[in-house]
DNA sequence: TGAATAGTGTCTTTAAGACAGTATATC
DNA sequence: GATATACTGTCTTAAAGACACTATTCA
């Protein structure tokens, strides 16, 4: 594993944690990594090489577990304090055995990292998720049904939807999680689940057809013994307008 | 200084700056630094102790140079790329006269450091600035005319501000930056200072009183050869808990 | 009585929120 | 025609925003 090797390529003291979240037809997920061996799960993350910046490094561990670049992502909150040291079930199940000799206990990974929290937005039917070297699994996970986590990546998760539910108050949203042409019941859908509440479907297409973003397309989606609704897209000058100047859409 | 002596302390390639924002009197300042020497000046930072938590560390800096505790203080975003590595004109002008012998290049201390932002606010009629012993100067700047920053911090500042700004769209505020007893003018400026508009001060008072978190004592201040205003106070218990559970104030 | 600031009420406009019946596609 | 989902309009209520006159204190 390339920190441990190259470990003067790092930032000391310092990583990024990058909660993915994946929303496909209705569900959102997460996406965790469990170590090998053990029975806990983290978000995923890294270290932050000394030639990038930490929204590179946000965007390297998307690429490394997604293959996806360009996704949509914020910072949310920095996370700090000597609890966060690292977990000692951890360290006896990795450390020693990667690095062969035995650690001394005054090592400087062993004095607490400062987290830098990330949120990352994908369609997770797109992604085929990818494992590192040390883990035994990479896996969408359902936000409300969430596996025992490692640390206090269960917060940060928490912490992450919390500021994810606030940025879609003040700005647009589907652009990563949509494919380019969706039906005015998938985006209410996309909003209901992150939401995490029922919105009313009349006073939903309202205002969402209110700030201009959608374009109504003269084509219909097929889906069954039943009427088929039309299809919109964002205009996308209007939505990255609104992306940078904020747009009021509190449900 | 005690960084290069005890560099061991410390975490590495980490570090907390801090916005202390002064209110009085219709004037918003900020507290800010000159090292000896340069005639560029800096916010409050500091390093963080490998025992204390990023947040203790904000606190510790604030006392540091205002005397002060128990300030509201807020996270608001972390900074992190190469071009953040070390000033080369504070490098020469300090650190190898402090180090004694000449600094190796790969030093760590070369490597760029993530810095944690937060902001602070405080009543500065309250505070006597204290310089370190590297510094020629500390002193409240007023924030509509700053002096030449170092590093990324004039950015710092403006983004703490747009911070605060939103945070006080959201939470009450006043209770760190107000005598205990008030009057509606003084509030009323201290909300149009800090967002940088003027406020209706009809729509105000009546926006303001109907959160319930404003006592109207039967007092009034007495402030020259005119109406004398009503002071009032904050009922506590409803000020904590709309700071907790929030309130919508846009204005 | 003049100067300076405090204090307050109404109207208009806009937006939010509640609510239910018709339309369409397929079998 | 049965079933399943799409689609849409009106009314009520609440809040935002614009706006101007009277009250008080003191010199």
């Amino acid at each position: 594993m390339d920190f441990f090797m190259d470990s003067d390529m790092y930032l000391r003291n310092v990583s990024v944690d990058n909660i993915i979240f994946g929303y496909h037809d209705k569900e959102l997920k997460v996406l965790l990594l469990r170590p090998a061996g053990l029975d806990k799960w983290t978000v995923t993350g890294g270290y932050i090489k000394k030639t990038e910046s930490i929204e590179q490094a946000a965007c390297r561990i998307t690429l490394l577990r997604t293959g996806l670049n360009g996704l949509f992502f914020n910072q949310f909150q920095t996370f700090g304090n000597p609890k966060r040291a690292i977990d000692p079930e951890f360290t006896s199940a990795y450390l020693s055995k990667i690095m062969g000799s035995p650690i001394p206990k005054d090592y400087w990974i062993f004095d607490y990292f400062v987290s830098i929290g990330f949120y990352t937005l994908t369609d997770f039917s797109q992604v085929e998720p990818k494992k590192g070297e040390l883990e035994a699994e990479c896996v969408w996970w359902p936000i409300k049904e969430l596996p025992k986590m490692m640390f206090d990546h269960e917060m940060q998760i928490r912490e992450a939807l919390n500021a994810l539910r606030i940025h879609i108050a003040h700005y647009p949203i589907g652009y990563e999680l949509l494919p380019k042409k969706f039906t005015m019941p998938e985006i209410h859908n996309l909003y209901e689940t992150i939401l995490g509440k029922s919105l009313d479907d009349r006073n939903f297409s309202k205002r969402l057809l209110a700030t201009g973003i959608l374009v109504k397309l003269d084509e219909r989606k097929k889906i069954g013994p039943h009427r088929s609704p039309f299809l919109y897209e964002f205009d996308q000058n209007l939505y990255d307008e609104k992306l940078k100047n904020g747009v009021d859409l509190v449900f």
